[in-house]
DNA sequence: GCGTGTCGATCGATCGATCGATCGGAACTG
DNA sequence: CAGTTCCGATCGATCGATCGATCGACACGC
């Protein structure tokens, strides 16, 4: 029998995903999770909490492989292609607790909402930095660094709602039409480079043993 | 006294936009728009059809103008951007309904959702043959078309999420910035024409008396 | 080895509150 | 008076949450 509070958890992100946080009961959960509705609590702590700590963990594993995706070593045009591809294929891949995070941020009290909000922030800043240091090499030709950011991360995000494996693209060629979009946007002409190719393909494969 | 019905209307987008249609409840929305829970029904029918005509009034106008701006004697690049400005607009100057159209679909039954789809369709078709037409005549160079118009769409629907009057953008230059960020997500170098951003003042003006 | 006590896990039953929806009738309008 | 508008009262259902009780597993003293 697999361990019960992964069994709750993964029944709360399927469920949350599909309908709402608000659109779906307790008692829908449990009959979800295969336990009683009073089961639930002696785990999840209230409902509420059980959304924040989804949120909370799928922020956090964003966050640190984001972090090891941009290591100053590595070039301007590698380190925005890297943060794509990740959020990319992080949407592709978690569609369900992806869209948990981004979409029940409202239905988070202000007490968790605090916590959640400063993880989103702390990750878009990776995003912020990488843009603004294209900018500064010249790389980068945005009218407005700030709103750049913005667009390119609801775009990233959209893949979440309409990605489905059944459609006629694959995971890869899904990240790279991103990065080329992506790199358009902010200016870049040039293709993506053999070496993002192959990075992107280790991320696949991080992706699914993971 | 204003009309009730549109009070009520006012209302739920309001109530709606901020804590989702499952997460309010009719008493919510009777106090907020001054009339009794009972009264509610007098003109909304069930909750869900006031979802659904909310939907339903701001896809149809959208639609609309929409259609006004894909006039056939329009150049390629105008018609793109027309559709751009035209949905950061909307997405800037109506945030709290476009919210509602965007992320409350999962909230309607089949019935209701087929007319909603159909018509979220139909839009998105001027998007697509915008996009294709653009391609034909070589001046954009998508790596994949049918992509690219799912993330300029959730590139623009973003808007309805951060933007705020309050913040250092006019209308103008929000819905410029983007023109600018479409066609270069689309290859098309060339910085936008006066004529383009003459229209958008004129979207503008039309949006706020509208 | 065997009784005893403690523990986490789980349950059915049920709490007060709120849900969406409905009713008959009062109040207003023309 | 007829029709429209509106509301207080209330419906059955469901909400999130909690209760006391039960179960097996494990540790301990003797």
């Amino acid at each position: 029998m697999a361990d019960t509070e992964a069994r709750i958890r993964a029944a709360a992100i399927r469920l949350w995903a599909e309908r709402g946080f608000h659109g779906s009961g307790i008692r829908e959960l449990a009959e979800a999770a295969g336990v009683s509705s009073a089961t639930l609590y002696h785990y999840m702590g209230t409902k509420e909490d059980l959304l924040a700590a989804i949120m909370r963990d799928g922020l956090l594993r964003l966050l640190e492989l984001a972090r090891a995706a941009v290591k100053p070593a590595q070039g301007t045009e590698e380190r925005l292609s890297a943060l794509v591809q990740l959020h990319v294929l992080t949407h592709a891949v978690r569609p369900e607790q992806t869209r948990v995070v981004d979409w029940e941020m409202r239905s988070l009290s202000t007490e968790h909402a605090a916590e959640i909000v400063a993880l989103r922030d702390e990750y878009e800043l990776l995003w912020q930095e990488a843009i603004d240091e294209g900018c500064r090499s010249g790389l980068f030709r945005p009218a407005h660094p700030r709103v750049a950011r913005l667009a390119l991360l609801e775009m990233c995000n959209g893949v979440a709602h309409w990605y489905t494996p059944d459609g006629p693209l694959t995971l890869e060629e899904l990240a790279l039409r991103h990065t080329e979009m992506a790199l358009a946007l902010l200016g870049v002409a040039v293709p993506v480079g053999v070496d993002v190719v192959r990075r992107c393909r280790d991320l696949i494969t991080l992706m699914w043993t993971d």
